[in-house]
DNA sequence: CCAAGCGGAGAACGTGCGTTCTCTGCCAGA
DNA sequence: TCTGGCAGAGAACGCACGTTCTCCGCTTGG
């Protein structure tokens, strides 16, 4: 049964074209050509363009979360974890078909008009700040931090996308280094866990 | 001679349809209804959409600049000018048509397939980065921190567009609060002159 | 060997849109 | 007043694309 096979080279191909080109750039012809699946098929797996888009940006929401979780996890202690995201991001920003934040690009594109996509990319988004505020949690330190985090990666992501240049993701590491120290300086870390507690 | 008038009706126009839907999702002729400039004269201003797009991005990138200009230049001390581009985020952030930076979603809506746009873009970027670098000089900072500015800033316009919120300029101001006064004491502002000593 | 239906390939259809064209009325100059 | 051209309003054109339809060959059960 090559039923399923069928959904995943759709997919497969959806996010390669959407996410390299923009949405409304790419056609379901494209899609066919791409993926090798005829147009009766792709329809009775996605009835329309719009729902083939929601599960484009489901999928990615879902593989880009579990790719950098899987990073993350690779590494020891929780402070190296909060600034492996850093490290991460700079491997990702390294990569020759990266284009920015898939889901910053489909809002841009798309939030106004459709709600859908609007709503997938605030879930992922927040499930990104989650994701952070539980590491930097287990790094012993103050909540507000992972906001300011979480800023420095989704400004990283665009400055990185329009600049060309992986660079933002190191400066946004040793931003996040300055304020991950002060700030567990200022709440008065107890467990200095590393013994990496100055000044 | 209403010939000036008519090009700032479509500029106008095109600002905030484009801005505001995307620029894929405007036809022209709603540039037309919204202008009430006749489609001739329309396209004797500009004799393409892609004339048009481009012009709206030039448009909007000096306005903005020199909007957020003014506003940081009515504060006295380089410290609190530095600081004053995080409160001109917040005010934006709460305009009620705020959909996030037009430069981000130009290219990520057109980026791949037009240079003109993507050039604009970057040297939107750009001209934002030297502008935050002159207030970090001024305020006697290394000029890294100009960096870590940047991208705390692109983070909240991203943010805040997609959450719908104004918080994330806030939290970009504490956090550059922070990095501020660490960026100087690690610099030992002893003087002040030039600030220009570098790593 | 035959018939019935399923899946593939691409043509066809309708719509939206960028761009151009046509028609109509108005105003300048003789 | 007459005429020549200019500007406005919107129809028309060509194309691209989302979606559906048609045709055809293959398979499978009797």
């Amino acid at each position: 049964m090559e039923g399923e096979d069928a959904e995943q080279r759709v997919l497969a191909a959806a996010e390669v074209l959407f996410y390299g080109q923009g949405i409304q750039a790419v056609g379901m012809d494209a899609i066919r050509t791409a993926s090798a699946v005829p147009l009766k098929r792709l329809y009775q797996i996605f009835p329309s363009k719009d729902s083939l888009v929601e599960a484009y940006l489901r999928r990615r929401d879902a593989r880009w979360l579990s790719e950098l979780g899987e990073y993350v996890a690779s590494h020891d202690s929780p402070t190296q974890r909060v600034l492996a995201v850093f490290d991460w991001l700079f491997q990702w920003f390294n990569e020759p078909d990266f284009r920015g934040c898939g889901f910053i690009n489909s809002y841009g594109e798309l939030g106004a008009r459709s709600q859908p996509v609007a709503e997938i990319a605030r879930a992922h988004k927040q499930a990104f700040r989650h994701y952070v505020a539980d590491l930097v949690a287990a790094a012993e330190a103050p909540s507000w931090l992972a906001d300011h985090l979480v800023l420095l990666a989704e400004g990283a992501m665009s400055t990185a996308a329009i600049t060309g240049s992986a660079e933002p993701a190191r400066q946004a590491k040793d931003a996040a280094r300055i304020l991950l120290r002060t700030a567990r300086a200022e709440f008065g870390t107890a467990q200095p866990d590393q013994g990496s507690r100055e000044k």
